[in-house]
DNA sequence: GGGGACCACTTTTTT
DNA sequence: AGTGGTCCCC
């Protein structure tokens, strides 16, 4: 099959290395490769220099800080030096983030090997979240598999959305006993599409309370499917549903295997079925399957990440993937790995080694008891400033907590004492209603079938409710399904194009809306019909947006500020459509206080969950909360297997700190809004991950120190008498 | 049919 | 704090 690539930008072209850049033995066996260990040399040299074809699959486990990221780094560097194309190498990693210090590092090894750093650093295009790299292969293979190009996608909240428009048009959400909510139906059919697993098993697994739906529930799923077909969107799963179908069909599969020879996969420990059927389908014989994990620090099960992923991928291919075990830590000090290694160890399952360290230190990890969240908040400030007298940046120290909103007295604190940090995970300013407006406005540009933006948009309008959006969106089809009946998906798409202004222009709108009506009749056809340049655009809508935004919002101002912020970002994308993708699927992950994003050469203090902290490493780490309710989370200790998963979760929060680990317990929190009592506080217990038997290996106190009260001496008094000191006539002389 | 007022409920983690 | 539902008036 002649496959026409659709957008050959994306293909720089290939890096010619010149011959005498690659010799056929590596260069004096390498001396950029001499600082590596035994395990990681042996994990970065596996059939590396065989260049008649990649070798059979790898499975490296790599503990808590064993340089997992350097020897996968190096690994791709030395598949570079030794002649693979960086084109034909797909590199995927857990975050953009992450995509892009991997970049950064094997641009640097390789080049430090092969001098030629210049041209390397455009090699590796293809590196990336599975969904990123889906999304792209996606719109290129498009029109052979019937999706419209100009495909959109929905976060989380607007799958949501549709579920839930879907939900009411089946009659659902007017059941006489209460169906489950939009999100709940969403989970559950998230689950069931990456797991691979059934709906009754799921149901009976995690989703118990609505067994009794399953019939309504598959009903409205296959309902969903149609819903979003229907207006070319997809979802974050179908990403990878799409992807692994594609890769699974013979036609295609032989192209899109043929493009990489090598595969590489960071953070395996947290891919989930899905994820594993599209590497299957991609290297089904394993030959240049590369995968790097550690399923102590597996922590995404909640999304249908299984560990049994990395357990039983060497069995997958015959003979058995090679396996090399990182084991060797270089990042903590021997008695806070000894804590760890320690918490891990009382896991009901444990599948690996214990990591060892050179490093030594005569700091225990700490273990502070404070009387609540204020006096937790009050330490870290002191500790963090005080370490920051000592030489230690902000940005080595880190704060790290199970819950977003585990840190709010804390960043209350910051924000009073001046302390400049920015927040990972949590809530993204994407998710405020003001930013999805507008994003609504072009998503709905950019695919005009897209309903669930549709019905958010004409909803703006003063006047304007579900029912008569609901019109105007039935008005547009009917026009669309007339006029784009004889193409194809992408001809279809035009047509639509069109027939959203025209449709719009022959609305007849409620009289509440006749005002605003005719300015949006002209924003959405010049916006349609791509009529100003990409930035420019934004900004046209910003400007429409405005007034809407100060009639429903009473902090219109700040609201306003987040916009024109978002104004600069989207300047940096050369088209909508970029933007749009990039922005669903690697949102910008940090928020910080009031006074803005800090300048890059600023300082400033890391807040975290943990989840985000994944892969991250600082000097001075302090964990919040390490008491029962919180860590484990209370809702996560239904099963052994989730009690396991908050305690990895701990393991990895602990295995972040290079030099020092605070652990802060909080003897009592308070809890908003309880049903019944109202606010309250409630007393705290030790984490239960911390057993009394694992003491030993903390240094635990409590802050504030009990005052040391303090008398005059007999010796002291006994000085001071020869003294006599006149206080009074002090005073006196200063208002002479 | 739109929308304001009021109430109950809820968020653990994220591509 | 924001959502979703219900009630009621325009």
């Amino acid at each position: 099959m002649d496959i026409q690539y659709a957008s050959p930008s994306l293909f720089d072209p290939p890096i010619v290395l010149s011959v005498a850049d690659t010799p056929s033995s590596p260069p004096a066996a390498a001396d950029w490769l001499a600082k590596l260990n035994a395990a990681q040399r042996e994990a970065v040299d596996y059939g590396a220099n065989d260049l008649t074809r990649p070798p059979g699959a790898l499975l490296v486990i790599a503990g808590a800080g064993s340089g997992k990221t350097n020897t996968l780094a190096h690994r791709v560097a030395n598949l570079v030096v030794n002649g693979v194309d960086p084109h034909r190498i797909l590199l995927l990693t857990f975050s953009r983030r992450a995509a892009l210090e991997m970049t950064r590092r094997v641009t640097r090894i390789a080049g430090a090997a092969l001098g030629s750093r210049a041209a390397l650093a455009q090699g590796l295009t293809w590196s990336g979240t599975f969904h990123s790299v889906g999304a792209r292969l996606l719109r290129e293979y498009a029109d052979l598999i019937g999706l419209a190009p100009s495909f959109t996608i929905n976060d989380r909240e607007d799958s949501a959305d549709l579920m839930n428009l879907v939900r009411h048009e089946l009659g659902f959400s007017a059941k006489e006993k209460r169906f489950p909510s939009k999100t709940a139906c969403f989970s559950i059919y998230s689950r069931v599409v990456n797991t691979g697993a059934s709906l009754a098993d799921v149901l009976d697994g995690a989703f118990a309370w609505c067994r009794e739906w399953e019939a309504d529930l598959r009903a409205l799923f296959a309902a969903y499917v149609d819903a979003k077909q229907k207006q070319s969107v997809l979802d974050y799963d179908d990403l990878l549903l799409y992807w692994s179908h594609m890769a699974a069909e013979p036609a295609i599969a032989a192209d899109l295997s043929g493009r990489f020879d090598h595969v590489l996969v960071d953070e395996y420990q947290d891919t989930n079925r899905l994820q594993a059927s599209i590497l299957l389908a991609l290297k089904p014989d394993g030959r240049g399957l590369t995968v790097v994990g550690d399923d102590a620090q597996s922590i995404y099960s909640f999304r249908g990440a299984t560990v049994r992923n990395i357990l039983d991928f060497p069995a997958h291919f015959d003979p058995p993937a090679k396996q090399v075990t990182l084991e060797q830590n270089y990042r903590s000090t021997q008695p806070i790995l000894e804590a760890s290694n320690a918490v891990i160890g009382l896991a009901a399952e444990r599948y690996t080694k214990n990591l060892w360290t050179d490093r030594a230190s005569a700091q225990r990890p700490h273990l502070v008891t404070v009387a609540d969240d204020a006096d937790q908040a009050r330490y870290i400030v002191e500790q963090v400033l005080a370490a920051r007298e000592a030489g230690m940046k902000l940005k080595s120290q880190a704060v790290l907590f199970r819950a977003a909103h585990h840190s709010a007295t804390l960043e209350i604190e910051l924000t009073r004492r001046n302390i400049p940090f920015v927040k990972f995970g949590g809530l993204k300013f994407l998710d405020s209603v003001h930013v999805k407006d507008v994003l609504a406005v072009l998503r709905w540009a950019e695919n005009p079938r897209d309903r669930v933006a549709g019905f958010r948009v004409v909803q703006l309008l003063p006047g304007v409710g579900p029912a008569t959006a609901a019109r105007v969106l039935d008005d547009i089809a009917a026009r669309a399904s007339v006029d784009g009946l004889s193409g194809g998906a992408r001809e279809a798409a035009h047509a639509a194009s069109n027939c959203t202004a025209g449709a719009l222009a022959a609305f007849a709108p409620p009289a509440r809306a006749l005002e605003d009506w005719h300015p949006f009749v002209a924003l959405m056809s010049s916006v349609c019909g791509r009529q100003t340049r990409w930035p420019a655009e934004f900004e046209m809508v910003r400007r429409w947006y405005e007034p809407h935004l100060e009639r429903n919002h009473e902090d219109a101002v700040i609201r306003q500020a987040d916009l024109v912020q978002m104004e600069s970002i989207a300047g940096t994308y050369a088209s909508r459509e970029r933007f749009l993708t990039e922005l669903t699927l690697d949102p910008p992950d940090a928020t910080s206080d009031e006074s803005g994003v800090p300048l890059i050469d600023e300082d400033y203090l890391i807040l975290s969950t943990i989840h985000s902290a994944k892969g991250q490493e600082w000097r001075n780490v302090f964990v919040l909360n390490g008491v029962d309710g919180c860590i484990p989370s209370d809702l996560g200790t239904g099963s052994e297997a989730e009690i396991d998963e908050e305690r990895r979760l701990l393991y990895v929060a602990m295995t972040r700190a290079k030099e020092e680990l605070h652990i802060v317990m909080p003897q009592r929190f308070y809890v908003h809004n309880q049903t019944q009592l109202g606010d309250r506080h409630v007393w705290a217990s030790r984490t239960r991950f911390i057993p009394p038997h694992l003491l030993p290996l903390f240094d635990s106190h409590a802050w504030p120190p009990a005052p040391v009260v303090t008398a005059p001496t007999a010796a002291g008094l006994a000085a001071a008498a020869h003294a006599k000191v006149e206080i009074a006539a002090r005073l006196r002389k200063m208002w002479d």
